[in-house]
DNA sequence: CGAGTGCTTGATGGAGGTCAAATGTAGTGG
DNA sequence: CCACTACATTTGACCTCCATCAAGCACTCG
């Protein structure tokens, strides 16, 4: 077992990928390019054309009405597939955009047809790796409509920490955010400003502080309490298809 | 070609079935049994079981909070199938329950894995499902943060409204909307108060009024003028995989 | 060193929440 | 057919959280 690519790790995260399968993923995978800051990827009605593997840096997809309102729609970590749920359409419905830097791997979507032809296994952990993206809406749907600005934050920082904690190692006490307090505002439906005392407030309480890029928490016990966090919507676990799964091995 | 199957027609809005297709559909399909109106199919962290494929009346998936509120995630129509986006977790994060009653036909989960199997197309469309079903939320996600109350209100009767009239033969001008206000109001996060106070002004305005479990459309032209509404998401094309999908006949 | 961008802070106002009570409207059983 | 219950709708009074507007500050990068 040689070293996983961010491609087969996105997938791996929910079974055990086959050599078959790793191979598969392999003859699809072109080099990864740099990416700037704040670089588009693509437009509203733009053709669906490339999506990419996130390798690394942070991006999102974004959907705005006429009046300039920006909604953040997904915040996609490395070693996630950007645009995955849009394989389907015809045209973006959202557009795409580089948050920070990175590496950004494309991957045409017409080769998502392919996988799923080629291996049973890689097209349910393409369903789950959709799923869980769709999971993490609904959960933003039920904090932004129902609770404090004060509570959507913490729950943003813990859900983002524990996001982050299964790609990589990060400390609680400090780690990366590079988020600016707009961009908090377009993820969360809360004007800047209105981030700013949140943010201000939380500091002042000992809660946690941002600064620039990092978050850093100095009372994680209130963190947690506070953001009332349940994870189970970001599990990986996928065992009730296991034995089903069993049935089709790589041919 | 006789009549397809609600299970049959769900999938077949997004390319056409071949025999093949239709046979495997319909090996696996059970029989459809009544269900009452408000009756419940699963709770938060039931096991993931059945899915349900709805023949005929309304069902909602529901996530709450333990401060009692509740949110709507999805509202299903006739010929949508209950369930699928969490058929790859464990436990189920959301509750469901029948808005009306109507006839649901159970589905088990690993059939799935089955179909995704023996079909690419059907494994696609199931893809497009999930996808389109995800595009409703992001939809909702940026109307419920970004939008007045009332606004809020003509956009979901216009998206229903077209949601509907994609699956069976409905009138602008009265049609069928069970929604009591006190649901309207968990399916946009608005207080049941504030739902009341919206409608009863729609309705002095001359636009509209909901009466039981129906609503009459008086002024369509304002209607969808003030509804805003983008139909883009509601999309059902998936030209851009036709031709990869040729590629893999039914074997 | 100037310009752009992001952060900070104050003042004001409004959309919608909450509480409470009254009024329908089914539906149930006697 | 009526009494009783449960639930949906309606309406009023009050209040709060957050948006908006505006101005000043801080940092970074040509």
């Amino acid at each position: 077992m040689g070293i996983l690519s961010p491609f087969q790790a996105s997938l791996g995260r929910y079974l055990d990928l086959s050599d078959h399968d790793r191979a598969l993923m392999a003859s699809f995978e072109q080099e990864a390019r740099p990416a700037e800051q704040n670089q588009r990827l693509w437009r509203p009605r733009d053709k669906v054309g490339d999506l990419y593997v996130l390798h690394s840096g942070w991006a999102c997809t974004t959907r705005s009405s006429k009046d300039g309102d920006r909604q953040i729609i997904d915040l996609l970590l490395p070693g996630e597939i950007i645009g995955i749920q849009e394989f389907t359409f015809v045209q973006h419905n959202t557009e795409a955009n580089m948050v920070t830097r990175g590496l950004i791997q494309p991957f045409p979507h017409e080769n998502i047809v392919d996988i799923v032809a080629a291996s049973t296994p890689l097209a349910i952990a393409l369903f789950a790796k959709i799923s869980r993206q769709e999971a993490l809406l609904t959960e933003r749907l039920l904090v932004t409509l129902h609770r404090s600005a004060r509570s959507q934050v913490l729950h943003f920082v813990v859900e983002t920490f524990l996001r982050l904690q299964k790609v990589k190692n990060v400390d609680l006490a400090s780690f990366e955010f590079p988020v600016s307090q707009r961009l908090l505002g377009d993820i969360l439906g809360l004007s800047p400003v209105h981030i700013n005392r949140t943010l201000k407030t939380l500091e002042q309480d000992g809660l946690l502080k941002k600064y620039r890029d990092r978050i850093e928490v100095y009372d994680s016990e209130r963190l947690f309490e506070e953001a009332d966090f349940d994870d189970q919507y970001l599990s990986d676990e996928m065992d009730g298809l296991r034995a089903r799964l069993a049935q089709f091995p790589p041919s």
